[in-house]
RNA sequence: GCCGUUGUAGCUCAGGGGUAGAGCACUUCCUUGGUAAGGAAGAGGUCGUGAGUUCAAUUCUCAUCAACGGCUCCA
């Protein structure tokens, strides 16, 4: 009997039934039988082994599939538990999944340690195996029958994977001496395993609840051709000279001190000025989006965040309270409470309304030892921050507002690696995590979801990373080596209003309470410059390089006209410095190119006499020359425009 | 907070039971050199901190602090 088999480019072909995917990708090719890795059928995806007994549409999935490469991992996973098995006899196994890098899988060895010599070995194991070309073996089996597989194993993890399956869905897969529970669908053997490499060990809790036990987990990668390997580890080089941390201690951004203490970064010279182009880049905009400033204190007593509903979901996340005169202050966390009490320090009418206060806020944030990271995940932090206090028929307008002011910023700073996350409440945390008003999250949840859909920005919906008080939509981007951050977040309030019993009078004489928007579209200067570190690999563009421009005069015949320039820059408020220093021109040149000076201007013997400089710009080279007052003209609109890229 | 790794000069790193070394940076001198490193000399560290073992600890052990890789968390 035959079957009809389609194909993604809409040819049909016809097999006998029974077929499997090996067998169609033979017979179009060989070369495409030697690279198949699994396939795609009906939507589903399979063993290459699998008989189709239907008719399907089927894709032949390969390394440069994305399904290709996890199922490639997932396999990988397995042959890494088959090695482990072998060197650690008796381990129990939890899962082994492909992630977006690779593969980890997840154990526990008793009181057995692993060491970075084991993954070696392991390393050496696994590729053993891979040569003997170990085929996967799918096999379907009772639930009885793999619980007592795994309880003769001795295997509590297993056993309760399989608490959660269904009889008649249970797969197993044998690879060599290595059996697993599996859905799959795996590669057909392990030979196309050619190179691959074990990262790290972690500790990972069991069900990702820190409550339960910790298990082993073992990070790795793998490829069908060691040369992919090789690029893969050159590019996660070229990544960690990217990395903030490193950039912001070549570059002389920030500094971290033991006597100052973990998260809590010091701001040197060069971060500092950078702070000030962003802080002046707020204020303009802030300005002009019709927002007034306010400066309030950088602690405030308890009571404050017992109003604000902060303590009960936060105390944990606050520094602990100091107390004064029988009184608790707590450092804040966040600036929403005092820009409530600056809102209620007098009257409100609707004609008052949208009220929007801005402060660039200083937080101190007791954020856990293990997940501080560089600037991206600080103790003290300085926010862009506002709040916007407006009528329920405003928020769409100024919801709106904020979002385009985001957009604006991304533009100047050419950012456009991002997702917009419409951040969902929990409702099965309402309460605990959330506050407890069903209704206001669903009809502010919508509110926002409209501005969205209404503006067309593309964004992701995500449940239960709501603030305690209101839904929002966040902007994640991720740092030069993976980690997810929220750079930029707008965010609806419909509770602290009512708890601080904030009012306006409305035209009729009644009074209602505002809705608040919270909104940091420039998020911290911590995040914010770390992200930029690394967004820019340090080459921030001239208005906010902390050096704009390097004098370099050939030698000291030429000082009194490279002083003249440099004074001139000075005068027209262009960071410059003048390198004066007994050292040949290369040798300057070289030390700016690696400080990452936008503009060198050299001067010579020529330029004193045709009274010019010639440019050099930052890793490009040689300019030509300039007439002084042109290049000033030129630096001056640069910067007034605050011009990206190079 | 949890699991694991690391901690030597300003930076990057080597070393190792008998109180330390390189390159770059820094200082001084020589060199006045045209688009990514001229030469020489010098200075700089109680080897993260505390305790223990030892005749002797920076090296071994323990504790502690911090950083790093994950997990959990993330207003």
């Amino acid at each position: 009997m035959k079957i009809n088999i389609s194909f993604p480019d809409g040819a049909v072909k016809q097999f006998e039934k029974g077929v499997n995917a090996m067998e169609i990708a033979t017979s179009i090719s060989e070369g495409l039988a030697r690279k198949v890795i699994a396939a795609s059928v009906n939507g589903e995806t399979w063993d290459l082994s699998r008989p189709i007994n239907m008719d399907a549409a089927i894709q032949l999935l390969t390394w440069n599939d994305a399904s290709g490469k996890s199922t490639f991992w997932h396999s990988s996973a397995h042959l890494l538990a088959e090695a482990v098995e072998e060197v650690f006899p008796g381990v129990k196994f939890w899962v082994g999944p492909p992630i977006e890098n690779g593969f980890y899988y997840d154990m526990d060895l008793g009181d057995r340690k692993i060491t970075e010599e084991d993954l070696v070995k392991l390393e050496g194991i696994m590729l053993e195996h891979a040569k003997k070309n170990e085929e996967f073996i799918r096999k379907e089996i009772s639930k009885q029958e793999a619980i007592t597989y795994f309880s003769n194993k001795g295997d509590e993890y297993k056993l309760d994977l399989l608490n959660n399956l269904e009889d008649g869905h249970i797969t197993f897969y044998t690879q060599g001496n290595f059996t697993d529970l599996c859905r799959g669908p795996h590669i057909p053997h392990t030979g196309l395993i050619k190179a691959l490499k074990l990262t790290n060990i972690a500790g990972a809790y069991w069900k990702g609840d820190e409550k339960n036990k910790q298990l082993t987990r073992i990070y790795g990668i793998s490829f069908p051709q060691q040369k992919e390997l090789d690029a893969y580890l050159l590019m996660l080089e070229e990544a960690k000279k990217r990395d903030h941390r490193k950039l912001g201690k070549e570059l002389g951004i920030f500094t971290m001190d033991d006597d100052v203490g973990p998260g809590l970064p010091l701001w040197l010279p060069n971060g500092a000025i950078i702070i000030e182009e962003l802080e002046r880049l707020g204020k303009e905009t802030e300005l002009k989006g019709g927002y007034k400033r306010v400066v309030t204190p950088h602690i405030a007593k308890e009571n404050l965040y017992l109003t604000s509903g902060h303590l009960p979901y936060y105390a944990d996340s606050m520094y602990p309270p100091m107390e004064m005169d029988g009184t608790k202050y707590y450092l804040r966390a966040m600036n929403c409470p005092h820009h409530h009490k600056v809102f209620d320090a007098e009257p409100k009418s609707y004609k008052d309304l949208p009220y929007r206060l801005a402060e660039y806020g200083t937080c101190y944030r007791y954020e856990q030892s293990g997940e501080l990271f560089g600037l991206m995940r600080v103790r003290c932090l300085h926010m862009n921050d506002a709040h916007i206090y407006c009528t329920k028929e405003q928020f769409a307008d100024e919801f709106k507002a904020v979002n385009e002011m985001y957009l604006r910023y991304f533009k100047i700073f050419g950012i456009e690696k991002y997702v917009m996350r419409l951040s969902l409440h929990d409702p099965s945390k309402l309460g605990q995590k959330y506050v407890n008003e069903p209704q206001l999250w669903l009809e502010t949840e919508k509110l926002v979801r409209d501005v969205l859909i209404e503006t067309k920005t593309p964004f992701i919906e995500v449940q239960d990373e709501a603030a305690f008080y209101g839904p929002k939509i966040d902007v994640q981007i991720w740092s030069i080596i993976g980690k997810e951050f929220t750079l930029a977040t707008n965010q609806v309030d419909f509770s602290q209003g009512k708890s601080f019993n904030l009012q306006y009078t409305n035209a009729d004489n009644t009074t209602s309470t505002p809705l608040i928007i919270h909104r940091a579209p420039l998020g911290t200067h911590e995040r914010f410059i770390g992200f930029l570190l690394e967004h820019y690999a340090g080459k921030f563009p001239v208005w906010l390089s902390p050096k704009q421009v390097e004098i370099l005069p050939i030698n000291d015949q030429c000082l009194s006209f490279a002083k003249t320039v440099h004074a001139e820059l000075l005068e027209n408020g262009i960071r410059a410095s003048l390198d004066d220093r007994n050292e040949k021109i290369g040798k300057k040149i070289r030390d700016a190119e690696v400080a990452k000076t936008p503009y060198m201007l050299i001067i010579g013997e020529k330029e004193v006499k045709e009274n010019r400089v010639s440019l050099r710009v930052r890793g490009k080279g040689d300019a030509g020359p300039f007439n002084p007052n042109d290049f000033m003209k030129k630096i001056k609109a640069e910067i007034a425009d605050r011009k990206s890229g190079e």
